[in-house]
DNA sequence: GACCTGCTGCGGATTG
């Protein structure tokens, strides 16, 4: 850290001195004694024009770190014409609109424009910018991509004096659709100025490094200058609550009363995993509160609440006047300001370390301490539950999550993503953007010198081909590309500028309110009952044509079904699980509950033989345990398919129905003696193979290889398969005859 | 038994 001088002066550095007078004064005002680390290590390199990576915790000033000598360099050498001198792209409208405040006054000192542009800034303002453009640009990666197409001509006019490129929240981009698109429109956006524009990326949680920077920089990651300042060691408080739930003991009621008892009277965050369990525990919480005639602290935050009612909950978190608990969803994992938080709470295994690494970064700041409670429910276990469910899984992956977490290691970015969707939307967009390209000015600007150049030449032509039979494109007797009847639909409708697809929505109204939306993965009936919002409904009124659904309040109801599917564990947290399984040590922040559920994990893991070999046979089933993540247990299902034999992937196992244990290894014996096969074949026979928005075009044949590359590992489960069958093989599998509906062999209630 | 994010249209030249 910079040393601070005599009390009263200003801080003072090499870095520090670099700054622009004007810039130093602002620091002054605000009564900094020092710059932090990120900040004093971001100064030189940020004005000698490199790219810059900023990793560093919430709250240790990273805006501030890239902006700092962004601005100090506007200030000393000013813009000579008109045009956009810095850009920043965040994730989130709320997060442009918390930043412009925390710029303006810097920049105001400084006479340099501050414009947010986004699709909730008026066309007026917008107007404004494109007249007299200047300044700093904070917009939304969507919102660019409009330009490009709606704005072509005036793209040059007002990037062609840019400086800087900021991308706030790197790590919400990495590794997704967005951000394929991000990259693309970085990439773009040079193209347009004919020149490298310097990149600086901000992240509190990234994993890799130089994942990050190449990300940023793609195939310039290693010229990227890392800053990561170590963090202040912050002391964590963390409980792991078990709870059983049986006939004789209601283990929501049991977290409900437990929250209940210790939130009250302080702002807490409780995350709950999904949408359908936030509304659950926040009806639950508040009937509590009800029954004991006290206020009711309890509110919930979703992304299906309305933009109003959330904002409303954002308010009453920073008011520190009135204590607030917020049920959420990830919506409250990012970087709006709400202040810190007394205490997280967690319900349910953490869906990633990452994800629990953010919502941890809510609580304690300033030096106090974090506190963590999660809590675990998991079923009774009687003689008929199935293996995958006597040993815990739910409590385990809690363990291994918290392990890797207070190892500081994070889940890389999903790869092997082709991104064939984006790579679509981003054609189609090259195209209204130059009014048509030729496919070697296409290949070359996206895939050659591009972000997509992990899509060779082969399925570029193939992907022009499939879009031009699906109606997207055509082509002119010149080869020029254009858009054809179905392209020029998507392309004129504001919904293409989003790289994610978006489901179609009803809009919840209450007393001519609007609550918020739902796409009903049930169907939705008048007289139904409903909790939403925290309050309960009744369903009045549904009109299919305009999309909407009428309630009123009643006493009853239920959360309704939010739709989606099941999260995919990491390898790493699964290999994790299985080591502990084998120890004995027991972590010193687990309750009793927990304790107790954890010694009966490992007594079943071992009463099932799993610490001898993956096989246990189940009845006439068998299930195979590879503790893998799950693109490798996809891996080995779909190569057992293609031999015709039946399974059933159940969250740790895989199932073979009428199979018996010997013949498993057999199996799987077999498929370790083949060679490994090609990941298309076995992605071919999966029937709903669309995961994003413009999939639906690519023909059956590119829509195999880009479902393959995403969802099935076969390197690493032909890596893992000759362990697996010589464990199998060193000794016999455990057979258990199964019982049905048999009393539990083992009581682990909660007391 | 998952979560989240976003979004058009609307002028140009001249004068004081």
């Amino acid at each position: 850290m910079t040393t601070s001088q005599v009390s009263g002066s200003e801080p003072a550095s090499a870095a520090f001195g670099r700054l622009h007078p004007d810039v130093r004064r602002w620091i002054w005002q605000r009564g900094w004694r020092e710059l932090h680390p990120a900040q004093e290590a971001a100064v030189e390199p940020v004005l000698a024009g490199e790219d810059v990576l900023i990793s560093a915790a919430t709250a240790s000033g990273k805006t501030e770190a890239a902006f700092l000598p962004i601005c100090s360099g506007l200030a000393a050498t000013p813009a000579d014409g008109p045009g956009i001198q810095a850009v920043y792209i965040g994730p989130l409208k709320a997060l442009i609109n918390d930043q412009q405040g925390r710029l303006d006054s810097l920049c105001e000192l400084l006479g340099i424009p501050v414009h947010p542009w986004h699709g909730d800034v008026a066309a007026a303002a917008k107007q404004r910018v494109l007249k007299r453009p200047g300044g700093i640009l904070l917009i939304t990666p969507e919102s660019l991509e409009a330009l490009f197409v709606v704005r072509a001509t005036k793209i040059f006019g007002l990037f062609g004096a840019l400086r800087h490129v900021v991308v706030d929240e790197l790590h919400s981009f990495i590794g997704t659709e967005r951000g394929a698109q991000l990259q693309s429109l970085l990439h773009r956006l040079e193209l347009a100025v004919r020149r490298r524009v310097p990149r600086i990326g901000l992240s509190a949680t990234l994993g890799d490094l130089a994942d990050a920077a190449e990300f940023l920089r793609p195939g310039g990651g290693a010229r990227v200058r890392l800053i990561a300042p170590p963090g202040d060691a912050q002391e964590l408080r963390l409980q792991l609550r078990g709870h059983v739930h049986s006939a004789r003991s209601d283990a929501d009621a049991e977290i409900t009363a437990h929250l209940f008892a210790h939130l009250r009277g302080t702002d807490n965050l409780v995350f709950a995993n999904s949408r359908s369990r936030v509304e659950q525990f926040t009806d639950r919480l508040t009937r509590r509160a009800e029954r004991t005639r006290v206020p009711n602290e309890f509110v919930p935050h979703h992304g299906n609440l309305s933009k109003d009612l959330r904002e409303h909950v954002e308010a009453r978190l920073r008011d520190r006047s009135l204590p607030v608990t917020a049920i959420c969803t990830s919506t409250l994992e990012m970087g709006i300001d709400i202040g810190s938080v007394t205490s997280v709470a967690q319900i349910g295994a953490p869906s990633s370390v990452a994800a629990l690494r953010q919502r941890l970064g809510r609580s304690g700041r300033r030096g106090d301490p974090a506190v963590l409670r999660i809590y675990v429910r998991e079923e009774e276990v009687t003689a008929s539950t199935a293996p995958q469910d006597q040993v815990r899984a739910e409590l385990v992956q809690t363990i291994a999550v918290v392990d890797l977490l207070l190892e500081r290691w994070y889940e890389p970015p999903s790869a092997g993503g082709l991104h064939l969707s984006t790579l679509t939307q981003q054609i189609l967009s090259l195209i209204a953007q130059h009014g048509g390209v030729t496919p070697a000015e296409a290949y070359r600007t996206l895939c050659g010198d591009g972000p997509f150049h992990h899509v060779g030449q082969g399925t570029f032509g193939a992907l022009l081909r499939a879009l031009g039979s699906a109606g997207l494109l055509r082509q002119e007797p010149d080869g020029l590309l254009l858009h054809d009847e179905t392209g020029e639909r998507i392309v004129n409708h504001y919904g293409f500028f989003a790289a994610f697809a978006s489901p179609e929505e009803y809009r919840l109204v209450a007393e001519g309110r609007t609550l918020g939306s739902l796409a009903p993965a049930a169907p939705v009936l008048p007289g139904g009952l409903l909790i939403f919002a925290g309050r309960r409904w009744r369903i009045q009124r549904v009109d299919g044509a305009a999309k909407v659904i009428d309630l009123t309040p009643s006493s009853g109801g239920a959360p309704p079904a939010f739709g989606g599917g099941a999260a995919d564990v990491h390898d790493r947290i699964r290999a994790r699980m299985r080591l502990l399984y084998e120890r004995t040590d027991v972590p010193a922040y687990l309750d009793t509950g927990a304790r107790r559920l954890l010694a009966e994990a490992r007594d079943n893991f071992r009463r099932l033989g799993l610490d001898a070999g993956p096989v246990v046979g189940w009845g006439d089933d068998t299930y195979v345990f590879p503790f893998r993540g799950d693109a490798v247990m996809a891996a080995l299902g779909l190569a057992l398919a293609l031999r015709g034999v039946r399974y059933e992937k159940e969250s740790l196992a895989l199932r073979l129905p009428q199979t018996s244990p010997e013949r498993a290894v057999e199996l799987l014996d077999e498929l370790a003696a083949a060679p490994p096969p090609d990941p298309r074949k076995l992605a071919a026979p999966v029937l709903d193979k669309e995961l994003d928005k413009y999939d639906e075009y690519l023909g059956e044949d590119l829509l195999t290889t880009a479902y393959a590359a995403r969802r099935i590992d076969v390197p690493a489960a032909w890596e893992a398969l000759p362990g697996l069958v010589a464990a199998a093989r060193r000794r016999t599998p455990t057979r258990v005859p199964r019982v049905a509906g048999g009393t539990a062999s083992t009581d682990s209630r909660t007391p």
